[in-house]
DNA sequence: TGTACATCAGTGAACGCGCGTTCACTGATGTAC
DNA sequence: TGTACATCAGTGAACGCGCGTTCACTGATGTAC
């Protein structure tokens, strides 16, 4: 029936949403523009809303998926490090300078999280539920409410460290900030995964 | 030889800055907009570039000053408090329900921390300036290298405590995150001051 | 003191631009027969 | 098998809108004399 079976306009439209996550992250919601978008992607603007209602509706759906698989990996270093290490290895890999330095590739809360409280319900729904997973697993599925509130404490400490060394101009304050969050974590939540 | 005193005018340009502190905190950089801005000033457009060359000039000033301030209001708590409470009673007030929901007029870092990786030099220049200066505090004038490690880590878990709280959609995770982030700093950081 | 003039903070209409979105169209492919 | 037709993902020009910025103007005040 169709000119394109359905897997290559799914195919196309992931690829709309992997160009989205670029130009969302490196150029923040209002800098990123859907010409943009769908030029990164290889397609004209005209094709936009074949795949999507609105930008809103991009942007919701390329959020959740880069959270969740940006999460997904987190959670992954796990079988790799013992469990006493994996907090700390998660944070090696998360305040590092090469994270630091790639605003375009990498976490996509640090990149958009202050445009958080301005976004839309859906959004935010999304974002709340795929926190409350990972810090699940961080709490190594449990429902100690201490080993949640350690989650919670060391999500903040990566979120904000690395927020503050991407802010700041000069790359040695920035290093002494990771450092700082770093040296911290393995300080303070070393044994309590 | 003015109409107005120099005085006047300056009145002017802060009753400006005051209003752009407003306007960019709850909307954002591309949110808030000069016409906006001024008419919360209880303005008209065109008197703008009487004052700021451009809305990026205006960003910058009200940036470090708004910055400064909300530092400074950090820093006179000490005042008020036994020295090892101090930190505590820093993040009792800034990881606060109140603070969460005062976007507006809360810490213009968190309400704009993820635009600062993509704000002009200057800008972050001032950013830089003053987190150092407010770090050197909270360090408490030392040039102990472990105080500064540990204030970083602390400006960290605040900034993205608060951050996170503000980004979910229900007010029960959004405390649970702030009160997650309070104990941690109660436990790891109440000696440290 | 009184008056004519110069100043300039503030006004509000207008400008060009790029945005999100719409729309008439195209043309490669799947389907019907 | 071959062919005419229907489909619809993708194109690219166009739309209205609101932005940052400009500009000719206003009118209350300070200054000169």
């Amino acid at each position: 029936m169709a000119r394109y079976t359905a897997e290559h306009k799914d195919t196309t439209r992931e690829k709309i949403v992997r160009a989205a996550a670029k130009e969302f992250r490196s150029k923040g919601w209002a800098g990123a523009t859907i010409p943009g978008i769908m030029e990164t992607a290889g397609l004209t603007v005209g094709g936009f809303y074949k795949h999507f209602e609105s930008k809103a509706e991009l942007f919701e759906e390329m959020f959740g998926q880069t959270l969740r698989n940006s999460f997904d990996r987190a959670t992954a270093l796990k079988e790799q490090v013992p469990d006493q290490d994996w907090w700390p290895a998660v944070a090696e890999s998360y305040l590092d300078p090469a994270h630091r330095d790639n605003l375009r590739g990498g976490c996509v809360m640090a990149a958009l999280a202050s445009d958080m409280p301005r976004a839309d319900r859906e959004t935010r729904t999304v974002f709340e539920k795929e926190l409350l997973r990972y810090t699940d697993q961080l709490a190594d599925g449990t429902t100690d409410t201490s080993a949640h509130s350690d989650a919670w404490a060391f999500q903040a400490m990566m979120l904000g460290g690395l927020i503050m060394a991407r802010g700041v101009e000069s790359e040695q304050t920035a290093n002494e900030i990771l450092d700082a969050c770093r040296r911290a974590i393995r300080d303070h939540f070393q044994q309590e995964a």
